[in-house]
DNA sequence: GTGAAAGCGCTAACAA
DNA sequence: TTGTTAGCGCTTTCAC
């Protein structure tokens, strides 16, 4: 790489010069700036990044620590704040925490030594569970700001991008309803995570008001998906709908459903929180939650750059923004 | 963040002591080093990232440039660069080219400022379409190193890591023959890569050698794949065999079949370039050619930080890594 | 055993 | 209009 020194060696300038010519300041008469700018195209210069982080105490760069990057919608939450923060001339520094504690403390211990300028982060599953979040405060306290996304803490104070996960399944479970299911289940492989437990609070409440009992299906780590779901359909003949909390649990249950000479989705109804592209892989496709986890992940990035880029504003100001969910009809309900 | 300077003054030492102190330096007395120690402990010292990226002109950082992060195979080889360059004190900045050279250039651009020691990518479609390959020549030749991963560019010089993917479909196919199969497709939507038409060779050549007739669907971006692999089976009632080229069409294929009142794995069996998890998005599950993409990621990181930690070896060297796929038998072939 | 000073590449206040 | 200098945080050589 060609630095400044270079340049101005071989100009015959001093370096100073060769920084405000590049930087178009005033000060440099036309001529020179020319010249300079010749010479920096010419070897290709590029103003070195870590020098230029180091000067002006900021990376323009933002840690990213995301629980499972292959969950799908994990997965899209990065596409979109990869894009949005690209847009703002940031980089995103990627950091799997794999659900653990230990990690996810560690990936924050790590960046917070002037590695990147603040964070956007999901919890890990073993962080809800235990409940910690001193690891988060501190961070902050360090003057690292944090953006939480999906899963987040409520009592950390930062801003935070979520979903309307009880009103979701809450509505999804009344228009099942409307349709005349009677025997409706919740599947979930997330029940130990705020949003699983968000989820299935919508759904009880929407039974809740029917006098309808609520009939769970709870899919843990290393269970046989197929297995538990063939099982279910077995003891529960009179199924006639079903909610997805997971991405993949929908999808199955339809193409299981089939299995035992169901009709989707005229004996049986299934919605589920999944992605179009997953909503593919069951004939017919299944209904989904939509929850815009492109736009969760630009807003989570708006915000933190937004924050970093505008020190004057209200320091303890924080904001919580719901980005709504959208019930996207297939041929899985009526 | 507390620097060394403010150690220095609060211990009443100098700057340079502090910095042999913590680094274990023996020109410094047990006794300072263990004052200067505690201090450090007490205000949570850490180095300075960029500070000691710029002294040290390296940045212990990689740049992983991806297609597409929703690609269940492109996130999973992520996941394993991101374990495997952690594993050796490494941080990844990952940029997601969408597919586009245009972004794929930029990003290499944007990194190659001093904020990334070397580069782990696996190329865009459209690159690979165009043909493109100066872009990947120009950075090398700046001094960053390249390791390409599945779909790469014969005519660069770099490490690279590569899946067999003309034996594994090749071995896929012949298997089916073997089962008995005599009406045989080949799915793709992926055509236009490199690895695709490795693919499609191999479905060639074992056809070619029974003298059985091809028969292709080729899916592009933007097609309904359900509609489409509808219209396959209805125009193709002879149909009894599947390869899958990519990732979704193999379970999307499994569950359509059911709907034209074929058995799978008895009336008809399927294959694909799949991932365990999506697998089971049919039922009955899909045999998969398991592609080992973690193992790809961890073997390409590992090969770049050998590269960027031992330079004194033969720098024209260049080592190409075929990870071998495996056939993994579930119930949708015999 | 400890400290001063240089230097990594850059910007910007100040001097000329 | 251009150049000198200091300084961002750190390591390391060299002097004391």
């Amino acid at each position: 790489m060609v630095t400044l020194k270079q340049l101005a060696k071989e100009l015959g300038v001093s370096i100073s010069t060769v920084s405000k010519a590049l930087n178009d300041s005033e000060e440099i008469g036309e001529e020179t700036r020319k010249r300079v700018k010749e010479l920096a195209t010419q070897y290709n210069y590029k103003p070195n990044k870590v020098a230029l982080s180091l000067k002006q105490n900021k990376t323009k760069t933002i840690g990213v620590i995301i629980p499972d990057i292959l969950n799908y919608f994990l997965a899209k939450v990065l596409f979109g704040i990869e894009r949005e923060a690209n847009l703002h001339g940031y980089n995103i520094i990627t950091c799997i925490s794999n659900e653990s504690l230990d990690k996810e403390k560690e990936s924050l211990q790590l960046l917070a030594n002037g590695s990147v300028d603040g964070f956007i982060l999901s919890i890990a599953e073993e962080t809800q569970t235990k409940n910690e979040i001193n690891h988060f405060k501190e961070t902050i306290g360090q003057g690292l700001p944090i953006v939480m996304f999906d899963r987040v803490a409520n009592d950390v104070k930062c801003d935070k991008v979520i979903v309307d996960d009880f009103e979701a399944t809450y509505n999804a479970t009344k228009s099942l309803i409307a349709e005349g299911r009677k025997n409706i289940a919740f599947i979930s492989s997330i029940d130990k995570l705020s949003v699983g437990k968000l989820r299935e609070r919508g759904y009880n409440k929407a039974l809740l008001e029917e006098g309808i009992k609520p009939l769970l299906l709870n899919i843990k780590k290393g269970d046989d998906m197929h297995q538990k779901i063939r099982q279910f359909f077995k003891k529960n003949d009179a199924l006639d709908g079903i909610i997805s909390a997971d991405s993949t649990s929908g999808v199955v249950a339809i193409n299981m459903a089939r299995s035992f000479k169901l009709k989707v989705p005229k004996d049986i109804s299934v919605v589920g929180f999944s992605s179009k592209s997953v909503s593919l892989h069951s004939v017919p496709k299944l209904t989904i939650i939509r929850q815009h986890a492109k736009k969760i992940g630009a807003k989570a990035a708006e915000l933190l750059i937004h924050r970093l880029e505008s020190p004057t504003e209200n320091p303890d100001d924080f904001t919580t923004k719901v980005v709504k969910t959208t019930l996207v009809k297939s041929k899985s309900t009526l």
